[in-house]
Parts: structure tokens; C-alpha cells; sequence
DNA sequence: TCTGGGGTCCTAGGACCC
DNA sequence: TCTGGGGTCCTAGGACCC
């Protein structure tokens, strides 16, 4: 199978409709303004250049490159541009398309040549869209989505099981999509460093370490092991959230309360749109410095907007009070449609 | 350097039931 | 009076991804 990835998505898309940005550094990221509390959604090439990357507080990343052009995120207008890639992909003969966000995609297909398949994709993205991508060739979700990286940009790469180590054993286990810099650390605790020492780690130990169900999966990872099939079934959401961090820490009541009623209106938008039921709500709390709560009660089944709100308020309520709070979050969990339930819709453990 | 906003999933441990 | 073992449901917390 292969794995499309957009090549600096939301950069590439913002210069099409300002050619005059082309060949400059870019940095999208939260109101385009940094001096405020955000973080780079994407950086074009140029702006990597200065070291400037996904992730890196806005501000930061303003001092790298300081004649970078910094703009806003626009949701929508990437949202629209995601549907005509996608809808690219599902054009290719034989594709099962599996969307993973607004710039990738497991693409399913049987042929005798997957690089040319690849390229037939990417002239037909470019083709449709005016984007590039670089495509990933696997045999299995794992292996092709961690090739992607080695055909950035603009190219591509196959992993298999017989090139897997070869390529991939010495590189550390963060490197792997599922290991991120915690997990590499309680890793590297147990002497297992790279990709190699992964595949060939003790059951028992990551069992012990980690649980039966991810301390599996991780060596699994670590073999590029796992599901060989692109699931095209549609989405179906859990819930919808909406989150904020504000500009200054807040402290009073009444503040919060307002931020929890401004966030469950908007919450609440989400939810009509989705025409199923409230079954939990959920509050997200980070105080300052960077800690991080949640809170989550389920509740009767209910379309009820007062409701919704009152119990979103009795888990403000146990918010500490006088300790600076830097964001508040809340979450609606919905019902999930019975055809939606067990084994029907895509999972990271599936993987 | 100081960390957004949208999500999903897993695990531990307590409550409760038989 | 002290108490097993299995199961389910729920909450809190943590980790990861794009």
C-alpha cells in the first residue's frame, strides 16, 4: 500500500493563493501574531532553513527567521483543499482511500509497479491541486507510513520486511509513528535504544512496562509488523472539543465560568451538525506552569443544551481555585451509532 | 525556547455486583 | 468475623498523532 503526505501542506497552500510569497520563508501559525501564546502550524521550506519547525512557539520561531512571512491559520480554506486531494486519490484505479488528516491518506492498491503507481498519483495531485506530495510504498500501514519520510520531498520510498532494519535498525525508537519522547524514554530505561533493540526486545519485559496491549504493539512497531489493509470505512467522531489558552494566566471565577460558557456554545455547534446525542462531557484544565487535567462524567443520553451546560459547569467548579489557569477545554462525547461500534471503525491499536 | 487546538486510545484503580 | 474471585463500569491521568 502506499501513503500519500502532502509536502509542507498549509505553507504550500497559502503561497498558491499568494504567488508573490513563493521562494520566501512562511510560517502559519495560531492569529499570525507572535507576540501571542501559539505555535507554528507549518513552516515552508525556507523558513526550515532557519530551523523553524511544526510544533515551536510562534514567538520563537519569529526571533529564527525574523524576515519570515507569518500568517494565520485558516481551517477552512485547507479544509477545502484537503477535499480536492483526497478526492484525487479516490479517482486513481483500484484506490481504497483511508484519510488520516488534512494532508495524508493510506492509499490501498494491487499493481506489479508501486513506484509508477506513486508517480501516477503525484502527477495527478499536482495536476488537480498545484501541490506536491511525497508517497511512501509499504507492506504494511506501518512500513509505508514511516517511508514517507525518506521520499521527502516531492519523491518516494519502499519499505518492506526485507529492507525494514536494514533501513530503519539504527534509528531511535522515537522515530517511529506511535513512540513519541516519552515513551523512547521509558524505552531507553530498559537498554532498548534503536529500532533493532525494539524488534528483538523481551515480551515479558514490555509487557510488564507497558501493559499487554501496547507493550505488544510497541514491538510490533519496532518490526514495522502490523495490519496490511486500507480501511476506507467513513469516519465516525467520538466527540468534539474546543479549547483555549489565554493570552494571560486567569485566576477568577467568574472569568472561567464565561470561558467554559463561551467554549460550550461552540462546542455545542459542532454537536447539532452531528445530530447525535451527549453521552459525557469532559473538561480539559492546564494550570500554570504546564500542568495538565482532565475531567470527564458520563451522562443520560441528551440533546439538551442547559443540561450539557450545567454539567460542564459542575466539573468547573472543581477547578483549584487561586492556581493560574493557562487554558480551558471542554468536550462533548457522543453516541455512537450501533453499525459504528466494535471492529468498524479504524483504530491505532488496528494498526 | 517554552510550549495551540483538534482529536484518539490505553491503563490503573476504585466502586459495585454476584 | 473475615473474606475469594470474576466481572463490569466509571473516572483520572497519560500518551500519542497531525
Amino acid at each position: 500500500m502506499l501513503h500519500v503526505d502532502l509536502d509542507q501542506f498549509i505553507a504550500a497552500v497559502e503561497v498558491l493563493r499568494r504567488p508573490e510569497l513563493a521562494g520566501r520563508p512562511v510560517i502559519v501559525g495560531g492569529r499570525g501574531d507572535p507576540t501571542e501564546r501559539a505555535v507554528v502550524s507549518t513552516a515552508s521550506y525556507e523558513a526550515r532553513e532557519f530551523g523553524v519547525g511544526s510544533g515551536m512557539p510562534l514567538r520563537i520561531a519569529a526571533r529564527k527567521a525574523p524576515d519570515a512571512v507569518i500568517l494565520p491559520v485558516d481551517a477552512p480554506t485547507y479544509t477545502a483543499a484537503s477535499k480536492e486531494v483526497m478526492a484525487t486519490l479516490r479517482a486513481q484505479p483500484g484506490a481504497v482511500v483511508q484519510v488520516l488528516g488534512w494532508d495524508e491518506a493510506f492509499l490501498g492498491v494491487s499493481t506489479d509497479d508501486p513506484e509508477a503507481y506513486a508517480r501516477d498519483v503525484q502527477r495527478a495531485v499536482l495536476e488537480r491541486t498545484r501541490l506536491h506530495c511525497s508517497v511512501g510504498i509499504g507492506d504494511t500501514l506501518v512500513r509505508a507510513k514511516n517511508a514517507t519520510d525518506f521520499g521527502k520531498p516531492r519523491g518516494t520510498f519502499r519499505l518492506t520486511a526485507d529492507n525494514w532494519l536494514e533501513v530503519m535498525g539504527d534509528r531511535p525508537t522515537v522515530a517511529l509513528w506511535g513512540i513519541g519522547s516519552k515513551i523512547s524514554k521509558r524505552l531507553a530505561a530498559h537498554g532498548i535504544h534503536t529500532v533493532t533493540e525494539l524488534a528483538h526486545a523481551d515480551e515479558a519485559e514490555l509487557v510488564a512496562e507497558f501493559g499487554p496491549k501496547m507493550g505488544l504493539w510497541y514491538r510490533q512497531l519496532g518490526r514495522g509488523d502490523g495490519a496490511s489493509v486500507v480501511d476506507d470505512t467513513p469516519w465516525v467522531a467520538r466527540g468534539h472539543g474546543r479549547e483555549t489558552t489565554f493570552q494571560q494566566n486567569i485566576v477568577e471565577r467568574a472569568e472561567i465560568e464565561d470561558a467554559a460558557r463561551e467554549l460550550v456554545r461552540q462546542v455545542l455547534e459542532d454537536v447539532v451538525a452531528e445530530g447525535r446525542p451527549v453521552v459525557g462531557v469532559g473538561i480539559k484544565v492546564r494550570y500554570a506552569p504546564f500542568v495538565t487535567k482532565n475531567l470527564v462524567h458520563k451522562i443520560p443520553a441528551t440533546y439538551d443544551r442547559e443540561t450539557v451546560l450545567t454539567e460542564i459547569l459542575k466539573l468547573v467548579a472543581k477547578i483549584e481555585p487561586d492556581r493560574p489557569l493557562r487554558l480551558l477545554g471542554v468536550r462533548a462525547e457522543l453516541a455512537m451509532p450501533d453499525d459504528a461500534r466494535e471492529g468498524h471503525t479504524p483504530t491505532r491499536s488496528g494498526w
